[in-house]
DNA sequence: ACGGATTTGACC
DNA sequence: TGGTCAAAT
């Protein structure tokens, strides 16, 4: 069942690339005074001196560890310079480093495919790269090497006393008789050596590398020598690499599988796991992880560079321990709304930047019951569709913390409500932002149709807006497949419904409209109805924005398409005249693809669906202008994703009626977006553990 | 009072 | 699926 899908046996050249001590070079670059020094980034310099984030290789060598806090490091290295990360909103703002990181990105993404695994490390695949250098300029016909190539350690070149490391790894490098995948790795190391000048002098960075023929090996080589040097793994190294190698020191081995693999099987080394079969190792971990241990032993790892420049979601949280654990509703809807505040402002910068939206809003909390100290795990996540706008994050936040309330309370035990509380405390609280999809980059005047004028997405037209309304309740038909996470007091029905108002005029798109986002008249919706908040009390987040919460019997039966389509399946209301944006189609696309669905509980549903709308003028945010000068060269990432945005869709299922509904410049673009997709969809590599294995394991 | 804040991925 | 958990940096 495995299924290979790549016979070929790596002759690939992947690199890992891994920036030193990130944060502490950020802050150097922007102080370089600091250069040199022992230098560690500290956040909240209030209890013990902080906690350290980031520790600079002087202050390493003088016994500062990433675990201390501000004190101890003073105590170890009485001259550490210790820098506070930046603060916003209350919490560590970390934009900057983000930002560092996409210039880091940006140079190292053009010599082949790159995959940002994290805010300062990436994964680059080079095999082509390699190959043609081998063809057209080959290792053994060069004459001068950089330096900084002859630096690289390659494992298992002996080194013997007096000899000269840098003319044994040139010799390397020009074996003439070298197996073909150990040439394409010398050419790797190379251009990888080019790459990390490249970075050193566009960005002032010094990053170490691993060049190996997969992923698991470049990043276990990267970690070999640091800071600012590179690592090669040739082929014959490997066995014994991983003989001698710690468990822990492999990627994903770290933790609790690591510590199993010892207690259970006893072994202590990655080569120490080649005396079990593939099928005891399945046995102890399941199929997947089974198959995954019995390569990795091996040195086997058939994982893909995934070419992909842009994180995949975004998140801001703040913890709250000990004494700072919240306890009052108010206090969690404060911090809510700052972390929520964050997050808006990245949404907008990724859809400025990127031209990407985040269609899922999800909260994690933790908290304590008193008097019950196996409480801590306890408090579910919820997730919603995301509303764009800062004030209906904020919103959408606070109802889901709600909702995962009285989850964790037990539901009618006792009240949400009321501040006074001393059953309960929150240590911490954060909001993500994923599912998000890249939409049409296209040109003109899709992108003015979204913006508005000129530019795409301009800042102060973000699109979205989706009004909450409670409908009366409805017994639900328990509809089998649902998982019931636990009853609502209530009989009510929450719904998110689309912005069905929008015209496809400019003027109806104007963002200063307050009114811009209600549904249009036509849609029966205009009605000014109760404020409800689910739990049944006054609705605490009155401030600002009237919300506007409509009864569902208020609404016409067909007027809400995409809510109907989210609820139901795949009903489709005939030729309806109905109220699309592009936006619009997009979501409800992926809202009947996937996500948005009705949730049963009980004889209670709670049933939600959205669309984008457009925001009101006053869900400010602003971008930030530091970043965009640390952004020198205008940094933001731009990657050609908007076509195959669109091929993701099956737009067969797209109601072509609605495209009809779509100005007319928009109608042909929309229409020359969908007419070359109709190949079949490419299908995404899976991104399962099963994936990571490849061929071999014949079958 | 897990270093904290993020991010990703597997699993059920 | 959504939600939980592990793991990493």
């Amino acid at each position: 069942m495995p299924v290979a899908r790549r016979e070929t046996c790596d002759a690939r050249v992947i690199a890992h690339v891994d920036m030193d001590c990130f944060y502490v070079q950020v802050e150097q670059r922007k102080q370089p005074s600091l250069r040199g020094l022992p230098t560690a980034v500290i956040q909240y310099n209030s209890y013990k001196g902080g906690a350290l984030i980031a520790v600079s290789y002087e202050a390493r060598r003088c016994g500062v560890k990433r675990s201390m806090r501000g004190d101890e490091a003073k105590e170890a290295c009485p001259q550490i310079q210790l820098v506070q990360v930046p603060v916003a909103r209350g919490k560590a703002d970390l934009n900057s480093y983000r930002n560092a990181g996409s210039e880091v990105v940006s140079v190292l993404s053009h010599k082949g495919l790159c995959e940002r695994a994290s805010i300062d490390e990436v994964y680059l695949d080079l095999t082509h790269a390699a190959e043609s250098m081998l063809m057209e300029t080959p290792p053994e016909c060069t004459q001068d090497f950089e330096e900084e190539v002859l630096k690289s350690h390659v494992l298992g070149l002996e080194i013997k006393d007096g000899s000269d490391a840098k003319e044994e790894v040139r010799k390397w490098l020009c074996r003439s008789d070298a197996r073909y995948q150990d040439k394409l790795l010398a050419c790797g190391a190379i251009i990888v050596s080019e790459l990390r000048m490249q970075v050193l002098k566009e960005t002032e960075f010094t990053c170490s590398a691993g060049i190996a023929h997969n992923k698991m090996l470049a990043k276990l080589a990267s970690a070999m020598n640091k800071p600012a040097q590179q690592t090669v793994v040739p082929h014959s190294s490997v066995e014994q690499l991983l003989a001698s190698l710690p468990i822990k020191k492999m990627k994903h081995l770290g933790g609790k599988l690591g510590s199993s693999l010892q207690s259970d099987l006893g072994v202590s080394t990655v080569g120490g796991l080649l005396q079990f079969s593939e099928e005891q190792l399945q046995q102890w971990y399941g199929i997947n992880t089974g198959t995954w241990l019995w390569n990795i032993a091996r040195g086997v790892n058939g994982e893909e560079v995934e070419g992909r420049l842009l994180p995949k979601s975004h998140g801001s949280g703040k913890t709250f321990p000990g004494p700072q654990a919240l306890k009052t509703i108010d206090s969690v809807q404060y911090w809510l709304n700052q972390l929520c505040e964050e997050l808006n402002e990245r949404l907008h910068s990724d859809l400025d930047q990127n031209k990407r939206i985040a269609q899922t809003l999800t909260l994690h909390v933790r908290a304590y019951k008193i008097g019950d100290s196996d409480s801590h795990r306890k408090f579910p996540s919820k997730s919603c569709p995301l509303r764009y706008g800062s004030r209906k994050i904020q919103e959408d936040a606070l109802i889901l913390f709600q909702a995962g309330l009285r989850d964790f309370l037990g539901f009618n035990t006792f009240k949400v409500h009321g501040n006074e509380n001393n059953n309960w405390g929150v240590t911490s609280l954060s909001v993500s932002a994923s599912k998000i999809v890249s939409i049409p980059s296209g040109t003109h005047s899709i992108a003015k149709y979204f913006g508005g004028k000129g530019k795409f997405p301009s800042s102060s037209t973000s699109n979205q807006s989706v009004d909450v309304v409670i409908n009366e309740t409805v017994p639900s038909s328990s509809s089998g497949s649902e998982n019931c996470t636990g009853m609502v007091p209530y009989d009510l029905q929450l719904q998110y419904l689309d912005d069905t108002g929008m015209k496809h005029s400019d003027a109806c798109l104007d963002p200063q409209d307050p009114l811009n986002h209600l549904s249009s008249k036509a849609d029966g919706l205009t009605e000014e109805s109760i404020l409800m908040s689910p739990s049944g009390s006054e609705d605490r987040m009155a401030h600002g924005e009237p919300r506007r919460v409509l009864l569902a019997k208020d609404l016409s039966p067909v007027s809400n398409i995409s809510s109907l389509k989210a609820v139901g399946k795949k009903k489709r209301a005939a030729g309806k005249k109905e109220n699309c944006s592009i936006i619009n189609i997009f979501n409800n696309y992926h809202n009947s693809q996937s996500s948005l669905k009705l949730k049963v509980t009980n004889a209670h549903d709670v049933k939600i669906s959205s669309a984008l709308g457009s925001s009101s003028a006053d869900d400010s945010y602003s971008t930030c202008n530091e970043d965009i000068d640390t952004n020198k060269g205008g940094c933001s990432v731009v990657i050609p994703q908007g076509r195959e945005a669109w091929c993701s869709y099956h737009i067969d299922e797209i109601d072509p009626s609605i495209i009809d509904e779509l100005p007319p410049e928009i109608q042909q673009e929309f229409r020359t977006w969908l007419r070359p997709q109709k190949r079949p969809s490419v299908a995404k590599p899976g991104s399962s553990i099963t994936h990571y294995f490849l061929p071999d394991k014949s079958r």
